[in-house]
DNA sequence: TACTGTGAAAGAATTCACAGCC
DNA sequence: GGCTGTGAATTCTTTCACAGTA
């Protein structure tokens, strides 16, 4: 669900369906590591599950057992392990270790990504304070707010920066990662100031749609969007309810002919 | 998927949807379950857009613009909408009133949904207080935590429950909601008592993959999960702008010859 | 034997492109 | 002319099923 405005997009070939795909293109674009969009999000579920099974002393485990704890089916968590490789055993299964450190290689965790949380409120207060980031790698390193009264004061062990040092303390604390938890109407202009101090990666709490250059990533988390997903899915088991009755013959109390209920 | 073949199978009342060619009256009940997963998300974004344009004044918007605002693209956006009706003016637009009704009812938004929140720490105290689930429609009415320190201590005006009352407590108060905000190992057990509560819609927030009965709509927001997304895609640009580098010819001046893609 | 790795088939989602209507 | 609605084409994802191997 990633917001990737199409703007720019390179070269689609919209060329006629006849000819093969041509390769004469002067400018050849290396598609070497093609990992499917669906895959890199199960490969980080894959990852947390091993990570606990490494410190429950587990050592091999096959693609029935993990892909259960990770709530998939089997097939595709084979399928995904082999875009990043072939690092399980037949007839045995998989070394946790060994996964761990392939599934960290390709995610791109060797590096470190520092991460900046603006907008100190309810939910910048607990994202600053969220112990799953810095043990996963992504240590919160500057926090931002508009309001004076916070600059200076430490939340989760950090100093809140004003936000007008944005720029100048993202580039000096090396920021990779950027949250933005401000409410809605400030959101795009926080992401303005971001993306010009260099930040690339932007995850995003305000229900708000960003507009961003093509080399900037977002992600976002909306919960109200959330909230209406499964509010759609009440309403259609209700309606599923409600038509299987009715088919059931209950319409005007005369039974329908011929009709095998599902199990 | 219309069955089709002739041998002496069950047959499936529960209507195949995809052929059921009733145009006729308003038979939308029918319609909803055939709506894409991915079209629904995107709903409630169109949905989050056009009821800024009500405030905003605007009464008629066009695919390309409301497209634009939701960063789709405008073909995708069209075929959202004709998943749930024909509700535009060729030529014209989308009459913004109009559409926000027919979303709204598709989501089911026409009716309240009231949500419990467990695990009152940093995060179910800024979910308490988010004040974007009542402006939605989804009025927060309960909240539950194990610790006795906290029971009855007023969060965002709803007094905290203990987590033993919460079959009760959901029953009485008709949650159809349950967000889980607890530490990862309480999550599977608070999980299982929501549903045992009756609570068919859970969004959950602890890292784990909870085991739930299939009547039971789980939805996850995973925060590590969502910076290791991100972090994939810094190390593939990065990736990528080396490979280029490498293949622009960087060595010596000279093009690569016949360059090989995967097969 | 017990399991992985993977082509090939099936199924979803997206995009194209144009008929039809205002 | 401008814009929607939608079959058809395309691309992406999942699942099947089995060859291959420790």
């Amino acid at each position: 669900m990633a917001v990737k405005r199409g703007a720019g997009d390179e070269v689609v070939t919209t060329t006629p369906a006849t000819a093969a795909p041509d390769l004469d293109g002067p400018a050849v674009r290396e598609r070497a590591r093609a990992i499917p969009e669906a895959a890199v999000a199960r490969l980080a579920v894959y990852l947390r599950v091993l990570s606990g099974m490494v410190d429950g002393g587990v050592t091999t485990i096959s693609s029935e057992e993990l892909s259960a704890a990770a709530g998939v089916n089997s097939a595709k968590l084979r399928k995904d392990l082999s875009y990043i490789g072939s690092y399980g055993t037949r007839g045995v299964g998989y070394d946790v270790e060994v996964l761990v450190s392939h599934i960290e290689r390709i995610l791109g965790l060797t590096r470190k990504h520092s991460v900046a949380v603006v907008g100190i409120g309810n939910l910048g207060h607990a994202l600053a304070n969220y112990g799953g980031f810095p043990s996963r790698g992504f240590p919160v390193v500057a926090l931002f707010d508009v309001d004076d009264d916070l600059t200076g004061v430490p939340v989760g062990g950090i100093p809140v920066s004003h936000i007008d040092e944005i720029e100048q303390v993202c580039a000096s604390r090396e920021v990779s990662i950027g949250v933005i938890a401000t409410p809605p109407p400030a959101a795009q202009a926080v992401c303005d100031r971001l993306v010009s101090a260099g930040v690339q990666c932007i995850l995003n709490f305000a229900p708000v749609v960003l507009q961003v250059p093509d080399h900037v990533e977002v992600r976002k988390v909306d919960l109200a969007v959330e909230m209406q997903i499964l509010s759609f899915h009440v309403a259609r088991r209700a309606d599923e309810a409600s038509a299987e009755q009715a088919a059931n013959g209950m319409v005007n109390g005369v039974g329908v002919e011929g009709v095998v209920i599902r199990p």
